[in-house]
DNA sequence: TTAGCCTTGAGA
DNA sequence: TCTCAAGGCTAA
C-alpha cells in the first residue's frame, strides 16, 4: 500500500512538475503552469523572434539539468505541451489579466477534482483489505499510480480541446510530434492556427440538414455527475477496488476481431462494450463504466443500422451507374456518415441541452474530426474500413486513404497506435465527445455548461482508464494525445476535399459540401 | 543566454 | 485591497 507521505508527494507533484523540464513550477505562465525558467526562455524566444536549430535529430531529451543544450527542441516542446504564443504580448504592456484568466481557473478547477479523486481511492485503498490469492493489491496500487501519471499526462498541443494541465516530459517524449515543427514565425501561419482562425462563426441559418430539428432536449435528467460506478454487466455497485475480485467477467468475443464490429447487434453492444474493443478474442477483462458513459452509451447508434445505411447508400450509388469505390461514392458515403454522425449528436442528451447556436457552432467546428475519427477507429478495430455489398464487393467507406495525403499521411500511424493501445468502444466514444465539446470554439452563447460536460467526459474517461486499464501508467494521457492528431489529419482533409471541390470533383448539394463552405465562410 | 527575483496593473 | 500573470532587470 502506499503511505500518506507517498500520496501527498504524489499529490504535489501533479502541480510542481513543469511539463517542459520537469522544474519546479512557479505559476501560470502563457497558458499553463510551468517553471520559471521556462517562462523566460519561451517570452525572449517570442519577444525576439529567436529562431533555434537542433544540431541532433529533433528530438533532444529536455529536463531540467539539459534544458540549455537545444533551445530548438526545448521551444517545440513548449508549444507541444501548450504553452501559447498569444500570451506573449506584443505591446509589452506589463502587470494586469489577459483573457486567459478563465483558463487558469478552469484549471485549477479540474486540478482540485483530480485530487479529490486522489483522496477517494486514497480512502478506499485504505477501507478495502487485499484479498488473498487476487490481484487487488496490485490493482490499488496500479490505481492510484496511474491517477498520478493519468493526471500529469494531460497532452497540452496547442489545438488541444483540453485546459492547461503539467505533463511530464515522459508523456510528450514517448510519442514524437507528428505536427509539423513550429517557429515563433511561421506559427500564426501553421494550417493549425489558420483552421484555429477560421472556427465558426455564423452557420447557414436554412440549413436543411443541420438546422432542422435541432432543439433542446427537455426531458432528459439534467445531472449528468458522476455516480457511484457499478458494472455494467452484472449493474452491481463496484469500485476500483472491488471489481477485479467480484464483478462478472465478459464472455469472450464469439465473432472475429476483423470482423466484431461490424457483426453485432445494438444489445450486444450495450451490454458488452468489451467486444468493441480491439483486444484480441479470448482476452477477458472485467469493465467498470462510470455512470455516465452508461448514459452515454445508451445514446450511441445502432451499428447495424449506420451500415444499414451506407449500404443502401452504395447500392442507391450503383443502380445510378455509380462505379464502386470512385471518388463520387466516397464522397457519398462520407456524406451518409455526417448525416448520421449529425443525428448521434442531436440524439445526445447533453448536446441537446447547448444552445442551438451552440450546437451548431460545435457541429460546424468538428464534422471532419469526427469523420476521421471514426474512419480511424475503424481501421483499428478491423484493420482496414470497407462495406461488404449483397454482391460480395468491397466498398471502401472512407475519403480519407482516396485523398492521397502524400508524404503528409499520418492516417496509418495514428491509426496502428488506437489499434496497439487496443482502444476500446467506450473510450472510442468519450473521445468523440471531447472533440464534440470543444471549448476553444469561438462565439460560444453558454460556454460555462460547455466546459462543464467537457470536464466530465474528461473524469469519467479518467476514471475509467484508471479502473480498466490499471496496467497502463498514461493510457488517458495517451489517448488524449490521438485528438492534435485527428484534428491535424481533418485539417489535412478538408483543405484536399476543397480542393477538390474547387476542381469540380466533388458532387455539391451534400451536407459535406455546406459543412465545408460553412467553414469558410 | 539563462534564470531568479522584482515591478506592474487589470480583474476578482 | 489583494492576487497573480504579465514584462523587466541583472548577476552568473
Amino acid at each position: 500500500m502506499m503511505s500518506d507521505y507517498q500520496f501527498e508527494e504524489e499529490a504535489k507533484d501533479l502541480e510542481e512538475a513543469c511539463p517542459v523540464c520537469g522544474d519546479k513550477v512557479s505559476g501560470y505562465h502563457y497558458g499553463l503552469l510551468t517553471c520559471e525558467s521556462c517562462k523566460g526562455f519561451f517570452k525572449r524566444t517570442v519577444q525576439n523572434n529567436k529562431q533555434y536549430t537542433c544540431i541532433e535529430n529533433q528530438n533532444c531529451v529536455i529536463d531540467k539539468t539539459q534544458r540549455k543544450r537545444c533551445p530548438y527542441c526545448r521551444f517545440q516542446k513548449c508549444l507541444q505541451v501548450g504553452m501559447k504564443l498569444e500570451a506573449v504580448r506584443t505591446d509589452r504592456m506589463r502587470g494586469g489579466r489577459n483573457k486567459f484568466g478563465p483558463m487558469y481557473k478552469r484549471d485549477r478547477a479540474i486540478k482540485q477534482q483530480r485530487k479529490a479523486m486522489m483522496a477517494r481511492t486514497k480512502s478506499e485503498a485504505t477501507l478495502y483489505q487485499p484479498m488473498p490469492n487476487c490481484q487487488y493489491q496490485t490493482n490499488v496500487n496500479s490505481a492510484v499510480q496511474n491517477i498520478h501519471a493519468a493526471a500529469k499526462g494531460i497532452p497540452m498541443s496547442p489545438m488541444s480541446t483540453l485546459s492547461p494541465s503539467s505533463q511530464p516530459s515522459t508523456v510528450s517524449s514517448s510519442y514524437p510530434p507528428i505536427i509539423p515543427p513550429v517557429t515563433a514565425t511561421n506559427f500564426y501561419s501553421s494550417p493549425i492556427t489558420s483552421t484555429m482562425e477560421r472556427l465558426p462563426m455564423n452557420f447557414h441559418p436554412g440549413s436543411s440538414y443541420i438546422n432542422h430539428g435541432m432543439k433542446p432536449h427537455a426531458s432528459y435528467p439534467q445531472n449528468f455527475a458522476m455516480k457511484p460506478e457499478k458494472d455494467v454487466f452484472n449493474d452491481q455497485p463496484s469500485s476500483c477496488q472491488q471489481e477485479s475480485a467480484t464483478s462478472v467477467r465478459s464472455s469472450p468475443p464469439t465473432t472475429p476481431p476483423n470482423n466484431h464490429l461490424h457483426s453485432q447487434t445494438d444489445k450486444e453492444l450495450r451490454l458488452s462494450p468489451d467486444r468493441m474493443s480491439a483486444a484480441p478474442a479470448g482476452n477477458e477483462r472485467p469493465r467498470t463504466v462510470p455512470k455516465l458513459m452508461q448514459e452515454l452509451l445508451q445514446c450511441e447508434p445502432d451499428q447495424k443500422v449506420l451500415r444499414q445505411k451506407l449500404l443502401e447508400t452504395v447500392e442507391d450509388q450503383m443502380r445510378q451507374g455509380e462505379e464502386p469505390n470512385s471518388f463520387v461514392m466516397l464522397c457519398k458515403l462520407a456524406d451518409r456518415s455526417l448525416v448520421s454522425t449529425v443525428e448521434w449528436a442531436k440524439n445526445n442528451a447533453m448536446f441537446s441541452q447547448l444552445e442551438v447556436e451552440d450546437q451548431m457552432a460545435l457541429l460546424q467546428n468538428c464534422w471532419s474530426e469526427l469523420l476521421v475519427l471514426e474512419h480511424l477507429y475503424r481501421r483499428a478495430v478491423s484493420g482496414k474500413d470497407c462495406l461488404m455489398t449483397s454482391q460480395g464487393q468491397e466498398i471502401n467507406m472512407s475519403l480519407i486513404p482516396s485523398l492521397g495525403f502524400g508524404p503528409m499521411d499520418c492516417t496509418a500511424e495514428v491509426a496502428a497506435k488506437l489499434r496497439e493501445a487496443k482502444v476500446d468502444y467506450l473510450e472510442y466514444m468519450c473521445l468523440k465527445f471531447l472533440i464534440l465539446f470543444n471549448t476553444d470554439v469561438k462565439g460560444l452563447v453558454n460556454r460555462s455548461m460547455l466546459e462543464k460536460f467537457q470536464e466530465q467526459i474528461n473524469v469519467a474517461l479518467l476514471d475509467y482508464t484508471l479502473c480498466n486499464y490499471p496496467e497502463q501508467n498514461d493510457r488517458f494521457g495517451q489517448l488524449l494525445l490521438r485528438l492534435p492528431e485527428i484534428r491535424l489529419i481533418a485539417v489535412q482533409a478538408e483543405e484536399l476535399m476543397y480542393l477538390k471541390h474547387l476542381n469540380g470533383i466533388l458532387p455539391s448539394a451534400t451536407l459535406l459540401m455546406e459543412m465545408l463552405h460553412a467553414k469558410r465562410q
